[in-house]
DNA sequence: AATAATAGAATAATGTATGATCTATTCGAT
DNA sequence: ATCGAATAGATCATACATTATTCTATTATT
């Protein structure tokens, strides 16, 4: 029952034991400690996280597999270039997956289940945007009470993993006020949909919901690049 | 130039490199030689690929974060079970993304793209299902035509990862003919939608398209199933 | 002298081999 | 049926060989 399971990434959380390099190199990535197109040393890796190179190499493989990394042959593996047109290409199938898990969880929602979005709901309104961070863990709370328990294991990992890409980009950027405003007011309507039991409608705001954020966030992107000339060219 | 890519699933085809050990054991697990649920030893894999275990571990690793096999801690890989559930799983994603990409298609389409089109549809009619193994490759390539030069390019390596699991499975069973017929028609209407320039009818018969062949698919393997019991089980 | 070509060293990926350790499963004895 | 030893096999560490790439310094050419 402790057992950590490394197939299914959604299922995380609950684990007691130590991370698994995989694990950490992951979160390393994913929380840009490792940045964008760094190269990852095997050698180095090893001596990071205190292990031999076999288990570096094996995780690096694994990342590759889940796209977090790039490898070319013969010159070792790199973080992933996450820049705007990678951001559009998840966001665009964000946009046709969230919306058909939604409908389905119009189909099977409980009472309980909305009161524990509108609770979410409430935290989030409460820390408005304050800790960054901790928005974020809201936020993905927030959709995984909707896609968690979805049959289709599949597209939950899918935007599981798209998930985590997002969460690790815009923790970088700063919210603007207006996108702020938009995300509570969105939220608030999709509560409002699915109590309604309206499933169209609760998928055409999350399709607007994804779409606002993705559109926020390649603009961040792109203000930030105008800022500071990429380091980390080819 | 001649440098195979393991990073893009894609592009296979042109290489003339010798297979590494991962695009091997892929492909057996695609085409079967590797049962579903079948036990994968390193040991085992290291002998009938004739190299060390190091190679064989991590391409299973990059399998499994590829999703074809499964792993267990301290219990090794396994090749990942392709039930009804998983068809129908990945047929639900394909119905939202498939749809999509085609309508864009519908927008960048030439005359010279609409005539390979009907010259391969010409060779699918020709063949007749005569050879199921030629079939299936005609008919890759004929969605592969309208898919491969899409911008998204992590929606159409999703779709082409789909696309091989599906391939392979159905290369398992016969195609009835009533499916068979359908498939005729629909590559009709689709060629006949996109010549008229009319996205949305191209797109509606794409998803029929493909929650036809979801559901041909489940049906083989329902039958299949009633006719041997399955000899894998846990 | 300036530039191009080349050789060689350094870096690092990739593959092989082997032993140690840990875990899960099997099998035998109680 | 339960316990414990035996076994199979995964996992990890280590060392080393081979190969590809990159960088540098030397040589050659114009």
């Amino acid at each position: 029952m402790n057992e950590p399971n490394p197939t299914s990434v959604l299922s995380e959380s609950t684990s007691e034991t130590q991370p698994s390099v995989y694990e950490m190199i992951r979160e390393d990535i994913i929380s840009a400690r490792h940045e964008p197109n760094a190269r990852l040393k095997v050698a180095d890796l090893a001596e990071l996280y205190g292990t031999s190179t076999n288990p570096i190499r094996e995780a690096l493989q694994q990342l590759r597999g889940e796209g977090f990394v790039v490898m070319e042959p013969n010159r070792g593996a790199r973080v992933v270039a996450i820049d705007e047109d990678f951001v559009r290409d998840i966001i665009e199938i964000e946009v046709l997956i969230e919306p058909a898990l939604t409908k389905w969880f119009v189909s099977i929602v409980t009472d309980a289940d909305i009161a524990e979005l509108k609770a979410v709901q409430a935290d989030i309104e409460k820390l408005n945007f304050a800790d960054p961070r901790q928005h974020g863990e809201l936020d993905t709370k927030f959709h995984q009470l909707i896609y968690d328990r979805h049959y289709n294991r599949h597209a939950a990992e899918l935007w599981w993993k798209h998930r985590e890409i997002l969460r690790a980009i815009s923790r970088r950027f700063p919210t603007s006020l207006s996108r702020r405003q938009a995300v509570l007011r969105e939220h608030r309507e999709l509560i409002e949909a699915i109590s309604a039991q309206n499933a169209e409608r609760a998928a055409a705001v999350v399709a607007r919901h994804v779409e606002g954020s993705g559109r926020h966030i390649i603009e961040q992107m792109g203000v930030a690049r105008r800022v500071k000339p990429p380091k980390n060219s080819i």
